[in-house]
DNA sequence: CTACCATCCTGGTTGC
DNA sequence: TGCAACCAGGATGGTA
């Protein structure tokens, strides 16, 4: 489901319940999701306060009190819902993992798909396992600056491609690496080392627009995204070209008769929507 | 190094 | 209506 807006929507929705509290207990319902869980992942993580919740790229961080932590990344199908002063103690179906604060709130992990994560981080997370050589945050304060520009040069593989590479750019999937390049006009299909400077600083600009109106709307639910308060996000209804194959694309009044509308194919196994006309 | 592929899973949608 | 095939927002490890 989620890529950096709906991970950041998630994140925000934590942070009320999360944020300086206490976690009392885990519950892990089953041993692992994509991979096994960390041993006495419950013992260890039991009775620490949460000192920060951050985000980098898809995964969310949260750091405690000994300085010790744990990082969760949603997967295709990864839910978070908190339950405010529930007695109740039975969870529903892929309810997985529970967090049971002091407060008696309950944050539950809920994944259909098991293609989440849940891990332990160390003081040191940022050189560590995946995020050592993740790519930079396209809403950092320096994004172009941090070499996505000559990253994107040494690339030989289609732009739209290398924008879903994680060691490029972080947290940009699928949807919002498509709606980017229309924003900037940009061909999907162009090599990433033949887009020029110009052209990288569009799409610069395009990425941290897109991503920061989804933030804004609370991301994109096609179908499992859910604030943590269960609302839809409401992005979905601005996209221009993700999941709009043969309709009119929003700046072309073409006649779709003839031009066929957005067009989809299939590059690095995923689906690509894009304008022929508007995108070159 | 890069590119491509299969794989981990369930569930919603599509097409016969 | 029933059912099977296909598709899905991601990451990774293997192979060529």
């Amino acid at each position: 489901m989620p890529e950096l807006p709906e991970v950041e929507t998630v994140r925000r929705g934590l942070e009320p319940s999360l944020l300086g509290r206490r976690i009392k207990d885990v519950i892990l319902r089953r041993p692992d999701l994509r991979s096994a869980f960390p041993k006495n992942f419950r013992q260890e993580i039991s009775g620490q306060k949460v000192m920060k919740l951050e985000r980098r790229g898809k995964y969310i961080l949260a750091v405690l009190e000994n300085g010790e932590g744990f990082g969760l990344h949603l997967g295709m199908s990864g839910r978070i819902k908190i339950q405010e002063l529930s007695r109740d103690q039975d969870f529903g179906l892929h309810d997985h993992v529970i967090f049971v604060m002091e407060d008696g709130v309950k944050i539950i992990f809920n994944d259909p798909r098991r293609f989440g994560q849940l891990f332990k981080i160390g003081p040191h997370w940022d050189s560590e396992k995946p995020f050592a050589k993740m790519g930079p945050e396209p809403l950092g304060k320096n994004f172009l600056k941090t070499g996505f520009g000559v990253k994107l040069k040494n690339k030989k593989a289609p732009i739209k491609t290398a924008l879903l590479d994680q060691n490029i750019v972080a947290g940009v999937g699928n949807i919002y690496a498509c709606e980017a390049l229309f924003d900037a006009g940009i061909s999907p299909l162009k090599k990433a080392g033949a887009v020029s400077s110009t052209q990288t600083e569009k799409l610069v600009r395009a990425i941290q627009s897109v991503l920061n109106k989804a933030i804004k709307v609370g991301g994109s639910t096609l179908r499992d995204h859910r604030k943590t308060n269960g609302e839809m996000g409401y992005f979905q209804h601005y996209f221009s070209v993700y999941d709009r194959e043969g309709k009119a694309c929003p700046g072309c009044d073409c006649n779709i008769a003839k031009t066929g509308g957005i067009r989809r194919v299939v590059q690095a196994g995923r689906s690509t929507f894009y304008c022929p006309r508007k995108q070159k």
